[in-house]
DNA sequence: TTATGTGCAAACCGTTTGCGAATCA
DNA sequence: TGATTCGCAAACGGTTTGCACATAA
């Protein structure tokens, strides 16, 4: 799912600076969920003069924003991506490997629970740690 | 469900130190999911010369032991319970009061789904985040 | 032109750790 | 007594922030 990131932020009355532009650009690439440690790496390539206190302060609008969800996948550091389409996450202990998934079922059994205790879901976070089977 | 944390620990080989013991009793008595900084304050009371160190270092070791679940409620810091009986949790966003809960049905959903991909569940994380029906 | 955004470096803060002293077994 | 554990304080590491300069609009 595409999301012109640049309009949602000109639309923001957010000026389109050269480091912003990167961080966009390499948001929007990104297939995985990197660190800001790697985004900064990647969005080096775009403006080699960026740093990583405007990394930082970029993901963090973004993820104020709601545009950026943000990860603690039992690690000492954060990673993100792409607020776009909804999904869980499996981690292979064994391997670091981030799987994604998506379960209609899952999703309808979260919000019977919350509504049977009395609350509305606002937000939710499931992670499954697990080893391939042999 | 209560456990004999002193046995564990004298099993285990450790020994029975007064700031172990405050800890311990902090933790068997602890209803909520206490932060280090909170465990720190209630044991001392219990031994008024602890230090934050050696409750980092109990805490930690607790965890390694598997005895201690280790939560990231999207918090700056880590908050602790025992590991006795599996629930979930659900965080009420505006009052910031965790309520636990367990389902049978999601516990027998997780594991499918794991194993649908090819995986062994070994650990998991479900947090919902919710606001209290008006 | 000027409000907004940036890079730098220092501060922040929860957590970890080296060390010499204390303590349990 | 001797291995383990402790308190202290310094170090650590990811993140945030104050400030003077740069830049988009």
């Amino acid at each position: 799912m595409a999301m012109n990131l640049e309009k949602i932020c000109i639309d923001a009355g957010l000026k389109l600076t050269l480091p912003r532009k990167a961080v966009l650009k390499v948001l929007e690439d990104s297939k995985d969920h990197p660190s800001v440690e790697e985004i900064y790496k990647r969005a080096t390539n775009l403006d080699s003069s960026i740093s990583m206190a405007t990394v930082y302060r970029t993901v963090a609008m973004l993820h104020e924003m709601d545009i950026l969800i943000r990860h603690d996948f039992n690690e000492s550091f954060s990673r993100y991506e792409l607020n776009d389409d909804h999904h869980d996450h499996l981690i292979d202990i064994d391997s670091g490997e981030i799987v994604e998934f998506h379960s209609d079922e899952l999703e309808a059994l979260k919000e019977k629970i919350a509504q049977d205790m009395g609350f509305d879901l606002v937000d939710h976070r499931l992670e499954l740690y697990a080893k391939k089977r042999k």
